[in-house]
DNA sequence: AGCACGCCGACT
DNA sequence: GTCGGCGTGCTC
């Protein structure tokens, strides 16, 4: 055992042999990091494991220079759940265990034991002119010594608490961490819970080691109030727990409510936000038990929690939970690993479920627990599909909708209008040669922005000026055709000139902090039309809202992505939440040009709980997921030929028993940003099936002459068709 | 991914 | 004559 097999942070999918030198055998253990040279650089490491000889001759093994750890910094639990996740997503073992580090950890600084910058009242009877820093002194006086985290978690500033110091009426100190687990957990108030949520909580709270529950509610139902209690049992056993939010979810109301419950007790957020050296505190915080919950995004299903208890995943379906690039991890996926690991349950959460989620529930995998009854006494909304065919829609809105929309604004109530597509329109044309504004470097249009008088490529952000003449025949009458959120908030703006309009889109809302000023606004009672993308949907309450329209569904309904049309009724579904809160109905206007399309019928009519179970039978007939298992190889370059290539050699002579495998394909954007992009599809009937066959053609992926020519990835369960 | 080695073009 | 372009190949 004098070899020890280290992974590096390369994007090679193996690890590589060192020798493990005498003066260095007491210090070296699994899991703690080292300091190898690597070709002419040093670099960082983690020991993976031992053995007796390598394959590599004795003379070009390299000895290990040092160690960095004391202790390991991943656990052989951690250090197993991600071994699992490189190989169940195909991806360098050493990649993926640095992923999941922070950054000072993976540049090899020291994980020393958590200290905790602490507050100590010196004059708890001074009295400050400053209302904040007297606050923050009340604050003192009633909580006593606190940790200066605490304190501006809380929202005091630096500022204040330096104020503070300076005048000598509190002191700083540094304490050790204090195990979460010394506090007596204090429980808030609560409300009591409906029969539903009372039978969903108490199911929770009887289940025995790993067991899966999807909590389906509709919106209003009362989903958090549930988390909430089912985490009382696990924080009074001294357990941890994570609660996983999409990346826009993470909202104050939602913390602090997690906050107000369980008073005092440590909970640490987790986001893109976070420095690298706020990220390594959470992470040795989790580690070390000085924290009981974490609320977190997708990355935050890495932490190294020394004794978890429960994973929530609210909003489960959520795309964001899905990582795009490099390690394309689910992490609502490894959250039901972790569970079955640690033998914890895990909750899922959502209005609308993922249609593999509710599979899962259905066939019995996962106890379904449903939530049907809105918490307000509100009715139901009401949907109405408008029929486009043949009707005149000059700016994008058919006549009824626009009576819908003066009606409502009459009634004093805000209305929201729904457009997928921002910028003034989609492409120009020439009236005289039908050119069409195109980007150079990508197979689609540029976007007009009219407001900056600019022509946008939407995928890789090429900017060129509008043309005063056509480019093709030198005409002049060159036109914008199709619309965007800009055309429509200019339209409305124009129709209904007295009324306060807001546009929130990724153009409208650049500026730091002009999101936060919009919603403000929309809060306030200023806007009374809102004009807007997705970004509108998510996470929202706007409670004067009366009346939702969305402008263009067709295009969730006829897409070559399978799982549009699953998509769509989320959004829709969504949308309509965020209608009629304040106890009226709301109003849902859907623009389409089949009405009659069956999904569409089935979720504005029988809701998405029906919707839902119908498209599983359609998904089911189709061979797709999650009936079927998907793997996408991903390729792009270049040189057009060279993808081809490299993708159609991958491509076995034989067809295969029990998979199917298409391509090479192009990808649904073929070009962007002038690289080739194509892809092939794999699906498997079986799981293991696709898992066999993914690490043998890894292997040959690896051998392949052109795989360092061009950039290829494989997608395991992917969520989009590139 | 880095990083070096290597072989051809336009510069002080 | 040299600086530097990025093609090619390797890393225990």
């Amino acid at each position: 055992m004098n070899i020890a097999e280290i992974a590096l942070k390369v994007p090679l999918s193996r690890t590589f042999d060192y020798q493990l030198p005498d003066e260095l055998v007491s210090q070296v253990g699994i899991g703690k990091r080292v300091l190898v040279s690597f070709g002419n650089r040093n670099l960082v490491g983690v020991i993976v494991g031992y053995k007796n000889s390598s394959d590599v001759p004795g003379d070009k093994l390299k000895a290990i220079s040092a160690v960095l750890d004391d202790t390991a910094i991943l656990n052989t639990r951690h250090l197993q759940f991600l071994r699992f996740c490189s190989q169940y997503y195909c991806h360098p073992l050493g990649e993926t265990l640095f992923t999941a580090l922070p950054a000072p950890l993976r540049e090899g600084q020291p994980i020393d034991k958590l200290a905790v910058k602490m507050l100590r009242l010196l004059e708890p009877s001074a009295k400050l002119r400053g209302k904040k820093q007297q606050e923050l002194l009340d604050y003192l006086k009633s909580s006593g010594t606190t940790s200066i985290n605490h304190v501006r978690a809380l929202g005091f500033t630096t500022a204040q608490i330096n104020a503070l110091l300076e005048k000598a009426i509190a002191a700083e100190f540094s304490a050790e961490a204090a195990d979460w687990r010394e506090q007596t957990i204090e429980i808030a108030a609560k409300p009591t819970l409906n029969q539903e949520q009372a039978a969903a909580c108490a199911a929770i709270k009887l289940s025995r080691g790993f067991q899966s529950f999807l909590l389906e509610g509709i919106t209003g139902s009362g989903k958090t109030e549930v988390y909430l209690q089912a985490l009382e049992d696990i924080l009074l056993l001294g357990k941890q727990a994570l609660v996983l939010v999409p990346e826009i979810g993470l909202t104050p109301q939602t913390v602090s409510r997690f906050r107000r419950r369980f008073p005092g007790l440590a909970i640490e957020l987790w986001h893109s936000n976070l420095t690298d050296n706020e990220r390594l505190q959470v992470w040795r915080r989790v580690e070390q038990q000085s924290c009981a919950i974490v609320i977190g995004t997708r990355s935050s299903i890495f932490l190294p929690f020394a004794e978890l208890g429960m994973i929530i995943v609210d909003e489960e379906h959520d795309a964001s939970f899905k990582q795009q690039d490099s390690l394309r991890y689910h992490a609502r996926d490894l959250a039901a690993y972790r569970a079955a690991q640690g033998n914890f349950p895990l909750l899922l959460g959502s209005a609308t479920p993922a249609l593999e989620t509710l599979h899962k529930a259905l066939t019995g995998k996962y106890q379904l627990l449903s939530l049907t009854r809105r918490a307000e006494t509100s009715t139901h909304n009401q949907f109405l599909l408008i029929d486009m065919k043949a009707q005149q829609a000059p700016q994008g809105f058919a006549a009824a909708t626009l009576v819908h929309i003066e009606r409502t604004l009459a009634r004093g109530k805000q209305v929201m209008v729904f457009l997928n597509r921002r910028g003034f329109a989609p492409t120009l044309i020439c009236h005289q040669c039908g050119w069409l504004s195109a980007c150079h470097r990508c197979s689609t249009n540029a976007t007009y922005h009219k407001g900056i008088a600019q022509l946008i490529c939407h995928h890789c952000a090429e900017q060129q000026p509008v043309p005063k003449q056509c480019p093709d025949c030198g005409s002049t009458q060159i036109m914008p055709t199709g619309f965007g959120t800009e055309q429509i908030a200019e339209f409305l703006q124009q129709r209904f000139a007295t009324t306060p309009l807001t546009r929130i889109d990724r153009d409208s809302t650049r500026k730091k902090g002009s999101f936060e000023q919009a919603l403000e606004d929309i809060h306030q009672g200023g806007a009374r039309l809102l004009v807007g993308t997705q970004m509108l949907a998510k996470g929202h309450h706007f409670p004067d809202v009366a009346l939702v329209v969305i402008l263009d569904v067709d295009a969730g309904l006829y897409s070559c992505d399978f799982r549009a049309t699953e998509h769509l009724a989320q959004l829709i579904v969504q949308v309509a939440g965020r209608a009629g809160r304040s106890g009226e109905a709301g109003m849902v206007l859907l623009q389409t040009h089949y009405p009659e399309h069956p999904l569409l019928q089935d979720l504005v009519n029988n809701g998405y709980q029906h919707f839902a179970r119908y498209a599983l039978t359609e998904r089911q007939e189709a061979h797709l997921p999650p009936y079927n298992h998907l793997a996408l190889i991903r390729a792009e370059g270049h040189n057009q030929n060279q993808v081809l290539q490299f993708l159609s050699d991958l491509v076995p002579v034989q067809p295969l028993c029990g998979i199917q495998l298409l391509g090479p394909l192009p990808a649904p954007m073929e070009r962007i940003a002038g690289k080739f992009r194509y892809q092939l599809h794999l699906q498997a009937d079986a799981r293991n099936l696709l898992h066999h066959y993914l690490a043998q053609l890894a292997d040959y992926i690896n051998s392949h002459p052109l795989a360092n020519r061009i950039r290829w990835s494989i997608d395991v369960d992917p969520m989009d068709m590139f």
